[in-house]
DNA sequence: AATATTTTGACTATTTTTGTCAAAACAAAT
DNA sequence: ATTTGTTTTGACAAAAATAGTCAAAATATT
């Protein structure tokens, strides 16, 4: 249960490469890659797919936690969180169900 | 389970006024409220509280509604939408309980 | 048909997010 | 302890997303 940032600057110092690289290829600021490690900024879903592709880490969980990060971010210290979020699950189940009609 | 215009709608209904009247009240134009009523557009929080003490709704009923309806917004059509809840869910789990020690 | 109400859409304004850059801070090595 | 390499910070600009205004079109009511 990893943030989108912990992902990336674990896989990044696994391969012992340096962001000035990372940056290089991925065609991304450094400065702003740094901001991703740290959570200061978050990407937009092709550049998740692009970090994904380039360290070799599979898509699917790296989407899921940067789509995880940004629902957290969204209710920030809401006392009713939790109660939101349950809500949106069910929502999003009755908006499937109708979809498959 | 409604959205947070199906509320309002309900709501204001209910109570036989019409959106000139709402949109005087409430210093917003109809033309908006109008648009929030159908899903359109999403009102801030600062408005929600408005919208629920000018209708006397429960605000935190609406605030979840509509905290919820951001939620699904943001997950749209993604197949992983309900694993991102659930990471959602333990992350905020988490933070809240670092935040108590 | 006339009147009242809601919805639409083009336009502008405002806010938020994103990218760029240089320098500061930090770490490692000689 | 200075030089060299790396990461982080912060101010600024650019771009994108969101919000507000307004008039007219569409719809509903009388």
């Amino acid at each position: 249960m990893k943030s989108f940032g912990e992902l990336i600057k674990k896989a990044r110092e696994e391969q012992n490469l340096i962001l000035r690289k990372v940056a290089a290829e991925l065609d991304i600021d450094q400065a702003i890659i740094s901001k991703y490690e740290r959570g200061e900024r978050k990407p937009t879903k092709e550049q998740v797919i692009r970090f994904s592709n380039f360290y070799n880490l599979n898509q699917q969980d790296l989407l899921v936690a940067w789509l995880s990060d940004k629902l957290v971010y969204d209710l920030e210290n809401e006392s009713f969180a939790e109660e939101a979020l349950k809500v949106a699950e069910e929502k999003i189940k009755y908006l499937k169900s109708i979809k498959n009609v």
